[in-house]
DNA sequence: ATATTAAATTGATCTCTGTCAGGTATTATT
DNA sequence: AATAATACCTGACAGAGATCAATTTAATAT
């Protein structure tokens, strides 16, 4: 029987695609001339929400903040690591313009693939299409869970999932260097700043980890678990 | 130049899908044979969170209630009205289970398609496949919107979001029966009960709606929809 | 090394909203 | 019609977490 899968406020999807492996050598090669490498440094923009939508993006390389923005507020649906694609959104066409802004977390290469090849590619392959279909299926689920948690979790809880999440997914240790600042923590589980710093102490008062400068290490795994199924 | 659209907690897809009339005849006769009708009637749960996925379902008629379920906790995620799918998220054979569950909020009829055949309507027939990833982005988009709500507006403005959206939306009317008691509008906006009925006081006593026994209508729509962006 | 800027921390306060507890009105049932 | 059962409403209270202001620490530039 399956386990019961508890929701997480965990954003880091650990899916990679491999829908190209559908592709004809045909296919392969005109994608190919289809598309462009590019790199970004930290914290550079890769697309930006309400900008006209021209390319598709594959992440080559990299860790990549997808997020919504309106006026000031923003907020953080996915991190996206290698392998996984950017902007599937405006494969539909009533969607001209990005629906989300993206982020380069640091050091990213990104291959842009024209859109309108990309959308002849899945009219031209029925294969390559179900595997896009799985793809944003994957997201939704995972957005979903994301958003059950941010509704219905609180601080404690949201900020145990961000540590697993960073130490299981992102950097696959208990003990790792924190690239990220109290800020773009803060950004991630949605909460302040000062609520991220206060979280941290008292996790680090109670004996659950240990933080040094820029440094992160998971004392107790379990009892961080406890706290996020719930807290 | 296209309008700056804003994010609002609505959460009722305006959109109806005409995906089926990508079929060929042949494909339709099929669909016809691998499809059954079911009735429900207010409150019965068409599909239930983690039970296994049997079945694509279609809505010929009525308004469904999608939501998210952990525990005693609930997360409406969309509601949906006629001529659409429901299910899809199992088109993916990881998704072996219902990623959510469904429930009737009054009268509806559904078609059950069997969801091996839909798999294999999708290999077959790219046009429809592709309509079937546009159903899902206009999904992922209006949820993600709903998100971007539940995080960043407080009270007044969910309350707003919702009193607008079943005015344009569903009932099309500035003035019409409420058939939601305060709790399913609780669990639509996303607060308890008791805020509900204050904030809909709360608007009654500014002069923005009028309330009676079971009905609702709209005042002051213009100011309801600064609230809405505001709030 | 010193100055300057940015990030992290801490404390105090304040507000939104949930919870609880007790009402009244409305609907359903006998 | 009487009773039971919901639904609706109101007030009091409390707690989580945001915001503001001030200070310390770290990082960067001069």
């Amino acid at each position: 029987m399956n386990k019961k899968e508890q929701y997480t406020g965990c954003t880091i999807s650990s899916n990679q695609t491999s829908c190209f492996e559908n592709l004809t050598d045909e296919e392969k090669n005109l994608l190919e001339k289809n598309s462009v490498r590019v790199n970004y440094k930290k914290g550079e923009t890769i697309c930006k929400q309400g900008s006209f939508s021209t390319h598709i993006m594959f992440i080559e390389k990299g860790l990549v903040k997808v997020y919504l923005e309106e006026k000031t507020n923003t907020l953080v649906l996915k991190i996206v690591p290698s392998c996984n694609l950017l902007g599937l959104t405006s494969i539909n066409e009533d969607f001209i313009t990005y629906q989300y802004s993206a982020l380069a977390y640091f050091e990213t290469e990104i291959i842009q693939i024209d859109i309108h090849f990309f959308r002849k590619l899945l009219i031209g392959n029925a294969v390559f299409a179900r595997e896009v279909i799985n793809i944003l299926n994957r997201n939704s689920v995972q957005v979903n869970g994301r958003f059950f948690c941010f509704t219905h979790k609180q601080s404690y809880g949201r900020m145990a999932d961000i540590i697993i999440c960073l130490s299981d997914r992102v950097f696959k240790n208990t003990e790792f260097e924190l690239l990220l600042n109290r800020n773009e923590i803060a950004e991630l589980s949605g909460m302040s700043t000062e609520t991220v710093v206060r979280l941290l102490r008292k996790f680090k008062d109670d004996g659950l980890i240990e933080t040094g400068n820029k440094y992160l290490k998971i004392l107790d795994y379990d009892r961080l678990k406890i706290i996020s199924e719930h807290g």
